[in-house]
DNA sequence: TCTGGGGTCCTAGGACCC
DNA sequence: TCTGGGGTCCTAGGACCC
């Protein structure tokens, strides 16, 4: 296997606007119109609507104020899945080096392609070409030496367009860069450094790195100076990650009384399990998550003893980290109420899965989880009958 | 731009243990 | 009796991504 080292081996595929083009594809009379995919808010818009100034996560009075005119869809993530599974089968075709990133979005290594299927650019062209006449969708790639620089080189080509970034010309292409464009540069750090006058990423590389942690913090000033420097990024982690599945719902700004907050979160939590167990996996770690009017967000949490999918248990949990936030939610006035079980473990847990459906090992977890909240919130923050009363639930 | 839903990663202080 | 240093876990908050 011959392998190009040091060459623009990187392809970043990522398809275009991707819920609003599935929408165009699949309606023509959308086609050529400012297209908008969501309910409440944004999920994603066509270019057209982007040319408005309309962005993802935008509410509805945005919305109708930047682009009256825009045609509201409501999502279809059935028919999303399925074109994402069609352009991820030409990406396995392309190569077996297929990093997945997202629904839309992946990496692919052709480095050791160069004999049998040509240069990248022209595996990127084919690429393109593929999605568009198999799947229907514009899709852009970047090509660059690194994972990071070909992302980037994709942000700057987008929509529908391909650009590869030679090794030799990395810092030049880079250096008038917004630093906004990279990976990992949100708002926040943006502004940030905004407010120090540095925009681009060569005003960046120009500061000392001493200078620039002092803006934004260590990892992101090395971040920002790996980039700069072409120097390829390594993958966070390594050893169990730790991860969460959890459902969150906004409630709007009227006020909701004790029962009716009960009942939300007695649907999250059913909703958050249920996922749980048929991911097969067991949480240690409840979190409550909870916005108030303000826009302000806190959250509550506590691990219990031993992993678990069972219902009650974290029911009982989320109760009590409820009633023991319950002053700030009366001061401020509840508007979102999330719950997420954290330190999730997969496969480990086939024996610990099984007891919420059986007796004697149940009423053991939920002992646990009782005795844990009773010491943390005192004794009143359980109240048995609940508990009894969602065993048979 | 006044705001959904699902996530990840990082930091920092305090408790606790050896 | 008073004290150091290192490590891990828990909790809370913040930034960021799609």
């Amino acid at each position: 296997l011959e392998v190009w080292v040091g060459e623009s081996n990187i392809l970043h595929a990522d398809l275009d606007a991707f819920y609003a083009s599935v929408e165009q594809r699949d309606e023509p009379r959308l086609r050529g119109r400012p297209v908008v995919v969501g309910g409440g808010v944004v999920l994603a818009a066509s270019y057209e609507a982007k040319a408005f100034g309309v962005r993802a996560a935008m509410g509805a009075a945005a919305l109708r104020r930047l682009c009256p005119h825009a045609v509201v869809v409501p999502p279809r993530f059935a028919a999303y899945t399925a074109a994402s599974r069609a352009v991820f089968e030409i990406f396995a075709d392309t190569t077996p080096l297929v990093e997945n990133v997202s629904i839309d979005e992946a990496f692919l290594d052709v480095g050791g392609l160069r004999r049998l299927a040509g240069r990248p650019e022209a595996i990127g062209a084919r690429l393109r070409a593929r999605v568009r006449q198999e799947v229907g969708l514009p899709i852009t790639v970047g090509i660059a030496r690194t994972r990071f620089l070909a992302k980037v080189a994709g942000r700057v080509a987008k929509p529908d367009g391909l650009l590869l970034v030679a090794p030799d010309r990395e810092r030049e292409f880079l250096e008038p860069l917004p630093v906004a464009l990279l990976w990992g540069i949100g708002e926040a750090t943006a502004s940030r450094l905004a407010a120090r006058g540095i925009t681009t990423l060569g005003d960046a590389a120009a500061l000392p790195v001493e200078v620039l942690a002092a803006m934004v913090g260590a990892p992101t000033a090395r971040r920002l100076r790996a980039v700069a420097e072409g120097r390829e990024i390594g993958r966070t982690g390594g050893g169990p990650r730790r991860r969460s599945i959890g459902s969150q719902n906004a409630l709007g700004r009227r006020p909701r009384d004790a029962a009716q907050i009960d009942a939300i979160l007695l649907a999250v939590v059913d909703r958050v399990m249920h996922r749980v167990r048929e991911a097969r996996c067991v949480g240690r770690t409840v979190v409550l998550r909870l916005r108030f009017d303000d826009y302000a967000a806190v959250t509550r949490s506590h691990s219990l003893p031993m992993a678990t999918a069972h219902t009650a248990t974290v029911l009982a949990v989320a109760r009590a980290l409820l009633a023991a936030a319950r002053p700030i939610i009366e001061q401020r006035g509840l508007t979102l109420l999330g719950l997420a079980l954290a330190d999730v473990d997969g496969d480990t847990a086939v024996q610990l899965v099984l007891p919420w459906a059986a007796g004697a090992e149940t009423d053991g977890l939920v002992q646990d989880a009782s005795d844990a909240v009773r010491a943390r919130f005192g004794s009143d923050a359980l109240r048995p009958a609940t508990l009894l009363g969602h065993r048979r639930g």
